[in-house]
DNA sequence: GTCTATAACTCGATAGAC
DNA sequence: GTCTATCGAGTTATAGAC
């Protein structure tokens, strides 16, 4: 669908799906007018048109961007060097803890925030937001079943992971709007003394 | 504040408030326009502006509607059902998740699209919104407290509190995104686990 | 593919009569 | 307190030259 493209200068093309990509995270879909992401970008109109049909195009194109971006740009640099399973799902965990401190708790997940802002507005972007989720969740469910018997056999992986993405948006929200991390490291705290059960569970 | 006026039929005020509360709702702050607003409530634009200097105001109004009314609407009649303060947690939860039932999982957390959508665009509404959860939070805290030794001594009341509420953001998001109340249960569902471990863990 | 100019419309908010 | 009329800015998207 998209081209390839990683070296050199980025095209127009590129340059429109990553500067929409950052106001559309920072902002939000519907705060970001076409005429922000056109400055942005130094894009005439005329181009952005020429590429895209709608905005809401546009930001379907970031959302295909962060599929096939979750492993070389989020996990891949975690997974490389954590090698043991569980603890890269806590490591996971914790690379949002950093977006949420380089930013003083304005950023949390990128998907996160247009999930709720987008879900009933757009069939296509939700199917594209649940798209991303089910990545993420793939991923980690992943870990867990490398993690094999230190996790008691009658867990199910899908749900557990699906419970650690779970925390992980419910804490990046609170985050926010208290304007502090406390309520994100309460959720992966306590997360992580479940899951410290559950591995002590398995091993009796 | 805000006028009593809760008998007989309501003030222009109260259903610019209303309406205001269900369009913010179903669809985020910046999606709903304030014609939308007017034509609902069947109220002119002078009067809206006589009572509100602005639409962020009117925000403002209908988040302190819901501090108001989170016992009498939400805790008061599933705490006189309930009396165990443990099964009382779950209740409320049953209570959003029958929210998603009821609208084919495009309805959640009243205040937690806001708060995505609107924490970094205006500290006045942030505001609320952490005044908000802090109230939800410590209802769900006293019910903990309520259950006595029943939870161990060194759980703190307040992260686990923390806790519940993540869970219920974080599944509330993901039913939204999926169209299925599956992520929910099964983000649910993990939670009773690790509370009944707690409990188990406190009987030892 | 990129440029400028602008159409067609909606936005939040205001003025001033009643 | 409520009404109508409307302002001025900003919105997404398009037309047509280059």
């Amino acid at each position: 669908m998209a081209k390839a493209q990683s070296e050199g200068k980025p095209s127009t093309r590129e340059r429109l799906v990553e500067t929409a990509r950052q106001l559309f995270l920072a902002r939000g879909f519907e705060a970001t007018s076409v005429a922000d992401i056109l400055r942005e970008a130094r894009v005439n109109s005329g181009s952005l048109y020429y590429f895209f049909k709608t905005k809401e195009e546009l930001l379907l194109a970031v959302l295909d961007l962060y599929v096939e971006k979750l492993h070389p740009w989020v996990l891949d640099p975690i997974f490389e060097r954590e090698p043991d399973p569980i603890a890269r799902v806590f490591a996971v965990l914790e690379g949002y803890r950093q977006m949420l401190s380089m930013t003083e708790c304005r950023q949390g997940c990128p998907i996160g925030n247009l999930a709720l802002e987008m879900s009933d507005r757009s069939e296509a972007v939700r199917e594209r937001i649940a798209l991303n989720f089910d990545n993420w969740r793939k991923a980690i469910r992943q870990c867990l079943l490398d993690a094999g018997d230190r996790l008691p056999s009658e867990v199910d992986a899908d749900k557990l992971a699906t419970f650690i993405l779970t925390v992980m948006e419910g804490g990046v929200m609170q985050a926010r709007a208290f304007r502090s991390a406390e309520p994100f490291d309460a959720s992966v705290a306590m997360l992580r003394d479940y899951v410290g059960q559950l591995v002590k569970r398995a091993g009796e």
